[in-house]
DNA sequence: TATTGTTATACTCTATAACTATA
DNA sequence: TATAGTTATAGAGTATAACAATA
């Protein structure tokens, strides 16, 4: 990789014949826009079920950790309490998942999917699936790879 | 670059000890985790100045295109021109920047910086570089080259 | 005292639709 | 007709604060 980046065509963009130097060079701003496009895209796949990317982190979350509580999830996910409270309300009157009321710490409910979550989770994952490939379509799965690497200090 | 990934801890993450095996491979959820970490980062670097970083590229757009319309802006930024109309009304409250009427087509706004909002962008500016350089001591100035080299195709 | 789930509030942002003035 | 700027609204999401139940 060139230390420099004399090679590229900076300080003009896709959008029209702007000039954009410093926001073409900011990491920040790439990172966001490749997010939107990201979330775009999956938001798109999703919308026959009526689920946002960040409801299918949720299912997610409880499928691979039965039992676990809200603050754990919320914890997990860097979602505020107080929001996912919302969220699990959607997720449960849709019956998708339930909270159980914990014996052990009966300040906690225990976060399960249901049969019907879990089934329409299965469906989410297919349509995860080809996102992923759509964005190894575009930057080779080396390229992946590459960049799931780059990002772990960022987490 | 390995094309699988059994050399890597995956399917735990550093949130305590949950599975998270889908989650962690997500590209989608690593970009927006990455961009969360970085806009959050910008947004304390600006405070002192009460400027978000939407805020930021705003100006950072109009100083390098003087007399730009607000529906360029609001196109090379992907932000919707409702939504720029409130955040240039906040601007120009600021006395950052000015709408002008242009006189060739009287439905546009030419849109320019005030003394006090380029002041204010050279300040800014400092603070994205201090950003950048953040972002480089995490991840090596390499890094930070191939990312946006990765990043490009997802623009 | 501290934590969990909850309610509430303010602000930002996204996504639309509709209106007016201009072209 | 189409475009630019504006106003309005609904729904996410972020960021806080406070409260009751429980530990």
């Amino acid at each position: 990789m060139g230390e420099h980046l004399e090679d590229e065509e900076v300080g003009s963009t896709a959008a029209g014949d702007l000039k954009l130097t410093v926001l073409s060079q900011a990491t920040g701003y790439a990172l966001r826009r490749a997010q939107m496009w990201s979330f775009r895209d999956l938001k798109a796949r999703f919308k026959p079920h009526d689920i946002s990317p960040a409801q299918y982190a949720v299912l997610d979350v409880v499928a691979e950790n039965p039992g676990l509580a809200q603050a754990r999830v919320a914890e997990a996910l860097s979602i505020e309490r107080a929001r996912l409270v919302l969220m699990l309300d959607r997720l449960e009157e849709r019956q998708l998942l339930v909270r159980v009321r914990s014996t052990s710490d009966r300040r906690t409910h225990e976060l399960h999917l249901t049969d019907k979550g879990r089934e329409l989770l299965a469906q989410l994952y297919k349509l995860w699936e080809e996102h992923e490939r759509k964005i190894e379509e575009l930057i080779g799965r080396d390229g992946q790879a590459a960049l799931l690497k780059l990002l772990a200090p960022m987490q």
